[in-house]
Order: C-alpha cells, then structure tokens, then sequence
DNA sequence: AGTGCGTTTCGGCATAGTCGAACGAGCTTC
DNA sequence: GAAGCTCGTTCGACTATGCCGAAACGCACT
C-alpha cells in the first residue's frame, strides 16, 4: 500500500463527504499537515479530479471523476448484458428493477429500469436486499459499525446460508420508509459479481409469487450469459452440508 | 506535484483506454517497473478504483470511481440550477439539449434533456460548439494534436473573440455524422463555468431564429442563477477592443 | 490601515517509494 | 506427461522522494 496514493484517495473520500471542503479541513480529517495536504490536492487538481473554486479557494470534486465513473459503466459487462433482460422484467412485473455490484461495505447501483436515475447511488449493504445477498456470498463485507437507516433496519445479518441457499434475500422499509424489495446474486463462472433486486412501496409488499419467479428467471438468465455453469451459485461449504 | 500520485492517476487514465489490461501492458505504457505499477495497483484496489478480474489477474476500473462520479454530479450547482431550464427548453424547442463543463482539452457532459442517457459522456473540444465556447473562454485548452473526428472537424479554431461576443458557437457534422449543434457559455460571477448546447440532426439544420433566442434566454437565466451579472460573459480584453 | 485566517512556498531530514531480481502459478508446447 | 514460457507477485537495498515546520503571500473583515 503507497502511503501518498492512499492518502490522495482518502482526500477524495473527504470530498466525497461534503460539497466543498477547505484545506485546512481536509487535512484536519486527514490528521496531516496541510502543507501535506496542499501537495495531494495540486496533483489531483493537475488531472481535474478536483477542482478549486475561484473566489473562495474550496476544493470539490471535478469533471475527471466523471469521466472515470462513465468509463466504468460502458466496460461493465454486467450492465451490458444485464440492460435488456432488466428492461423486460420491469414491463413484465411493473416493479422498479435495479442491478448493483459491491463496494467493501456499500453497494452500488449500475443498471436500473425503467428509470435509469438510480444509476450510481449507494446503499450500504446491511441495508438492503441487494446488499444481503452480497454478503451472503462474501462479496461484501460487514462494517464496523453498521448505521441504521430507518427504525426497520437490521444491523446483524440473519443466517446467511438461507440467503446462498435460496437465492434471495429481502428488505422491508430497512434503507428507505415505505420501500421493500427482493433481491437475487448474478455470477460469473467463477464468482458473484453483483445481485438484482425488484423494488416496491411497502404496499405493494409481499411480491406475487410470479414475481419472485421472473426474478429468478432473469437473474439466472444474466448469470448464464455471463459464463455461471451453475444458479443460484454454489459455495464449496454449502455443497458439503446439502 | 506528487510523484506517487501522478502516477496513480496515470494508471487510471491508461485503466479508460481499454476495458481491461494487464499489468505488463499498464507498466510499458507508462514506461515504469512492473512491480512499481503493481504496488501502485493494489492501493487503488484496496479503494475500490480498480478491480482484477479472478481467472485471468487483468485490471480494469472499479465501482468506486462511480460513486465519485456520482457524487460530483449531485455537488455540482450548475447541473443542479440548469436541470429544470434545460428540461423546458428541450420542450420547446424539441431539441436534444446538452451542458457541458470543461476538462482539458475534452467537455463532459453534466446534464442533459429530454433524456439523460448522455450524461458521462466526453467530447473534444475542438469538435464540438460545447467546446468551442469553452475554449473561447479560455476554460478549454487546445490538445496538442487535435483528432479528426469526421470529414467536417475543424482542426484549428476560428476567431474566438466573435465566439465571446456573440455568446454562440456552431458545430456542423463535426463530432458525428448528421449531428449539428449550437452552443452558449454559462457563467458564474467571475468565471464561465460552462456550456449549454442545442443538438439536432443535420436535416433540421440550420436553426431557426427562434430556438437561437430560446438557447439564449436559457444560458442567461443559469448564469444568473450562479450569479453571473452580465451575460453573454465578457472579458477584460473585449471590454477594451468595444 | 491593521489584524486574522487560510492558502501557498521553501528547505532539510528521514522516510517511503522505486527498481532489479528471484519466486510461484498457470498455460502452451513439445 | 514434462519442460518451457509468460505473467503476476514478493522481497530487499538504495536513494530519490515526499513529508513536515516555519515563514510569506493574499484576501476579507474590523
């Protein structure tokens, strides 16, 4: 680990936490030197990963960032491949349908229908039911301290061989009032790379049982086009107990 | 500027290139010791900036750089104050309408309407009237070797100073094919922040009168929400000639 | 005009990063 | 089936590099 390009990504973490920050405040966050600080920020300045207002000399987080996280989507192919078939689940069971990858102890939307505003959008993954299925598969980790969200949320994961084993986990007003879902892990051949997930008001909760199966349906779809022999996806330990 | 995280930045930039790449052909590109890249490499890894594919230990960008892309867009008052202008301009005129922010010698599209699937997306300068406008401005910087991205691009600028007075700057075929363009700068109190672009295609070119006022009128109310007092923006130099 | 804050610059010291070479795994070839 | 190759990865030593303290600049407010 590179002390100084950690510490360059821990400042656009800091940026990440609010609209524009000072240098003094960066490096207070930081516990760096602000002369430490000011070297970081010139070099992420020279590639437009942040930006310097003009009248007040606040850093914020500039265009490059954009660029990158645009990049990221059109070489995914899990959002390539998962675009048409989400399409069609959402005419189909007239849910909001969204696709994420994980992020150690968040997950991050990638696809979305039939809206595509969700795109991008964080969770963290205790919260919801793609995140439950993600961790599950240990593709996400837990952490340290979970935050709840609503009066719903559940900060200790319940037994998650259920979760592998069926291949579903669900969310009742856990990340936002009023909403639910149910999600499914997508696979590779040789790992889960993210989960997809229906999205309802609570009063549209429980789904219909069709709807769990379109799910099924579209998430093993996804998987197979993406090279899974196998779906829901097997762990070694899981074989070993059935 | 910080060695170490110039080069980390390096390695992203060649990470957008492809969509993924090994760590022999990251080190040749930026002419470094593979195992120099590959220490750089795990640290964006352990942020989530790039991921490595299981089976075959190629690199290519990771969810984190979404989120930070994300996050930009929602800090971004210029997405956020052109967002609902944009929006009834598109419908009445019933063009396509981009925003742009400038980034070196490329602009990154920040907003777009009626649909907001071009958001992301980044264009040279030199090839658009987004870029033209910044680059008259001085907010873009012309590449060193400007690309030909059709028949019609235009590799050296006209006269930016009819460009700063006007408020306007056309594109012709010159980016794609059977796309044309007319653009705006939008500014802030003391700097042009931006561009605002009609796009349509060559059939419906030229624009009439009508749409050229609209785009106006829309540039200058953004502008005067960020606090732009004049506007089209001028500059010292102008102010002089006049 | 004075004062305060925050950003920016500069130089010495020591740490932290760079590189070369060796290791190990995976795949192809013979 | 075994040997060669190529790739990613690890380790250790050298020294260049980035870190920090203190001082200077610019700006806004008093």
């Amino acid at each position: 680990m590179i002390q100084s390009v950690d510490r360059a990504l821990r400042v656009l973490a800091v940026l990440q936490g609010a609209r524009r920050r000072s240098l003094g405040e960066i490096a207070t966050a930081l516990e760096l030197a602000p002369s430490t600080v000011h070297g970081i920020v010139r070099t992420l300045l020279a590639h437009g990963m942040v930006v310097q207002e003009r009248d007040s000399g606040l850093y914020r987080l500039g265009p490059a960032t954009l660029r990158l996280g645009n990049v990221y989507l059109d070489n995914l192919e899990l959002r390539a491949h998962a675009q048409p078939w989400i399409s069609e689940l959402a005419d189909r069971t007239g849910c909001a349908v969204r696709v994420a990858v994980p992020l150690g102890d968040d997950v991050v939307v990638v696809a979305a229908a039939p809206t595509p505003v969700e795109v991008g959008i964080v969770i963290p993954a205790h919260a919801c039911a793609l995140g439950k299925v993600l961790l599950a598969h240990g593709a996400c980790v837990l952490p340290d301290r979970p935050r709840r969200m609503t009066g719903e949320t559940v900060l200790s994961p319940r037994d998650p061989g259920i979760v592998r084993r069926t291949g579903l986990a669900t969310e009742v007003e856990e990340a936002v009032l009023g909403e639910c879902g149910l999600a499914a892990p997508v696979a590779t051949a040789d790992e889960v790379c993210g989960a997809i997930a229906l999205v309802v008001p609570a009063a549209d909760w429980p789904l219909p049982p069709t709807a769990l199966a379109a799910l099924h349906q579209t998430a093993r779809a996804i998987s197979r086009e993406l090279g899974a022999s196998t779906w829901p996806p097997q762990r070694e330990e899981d074989a070993a107990t059935a």
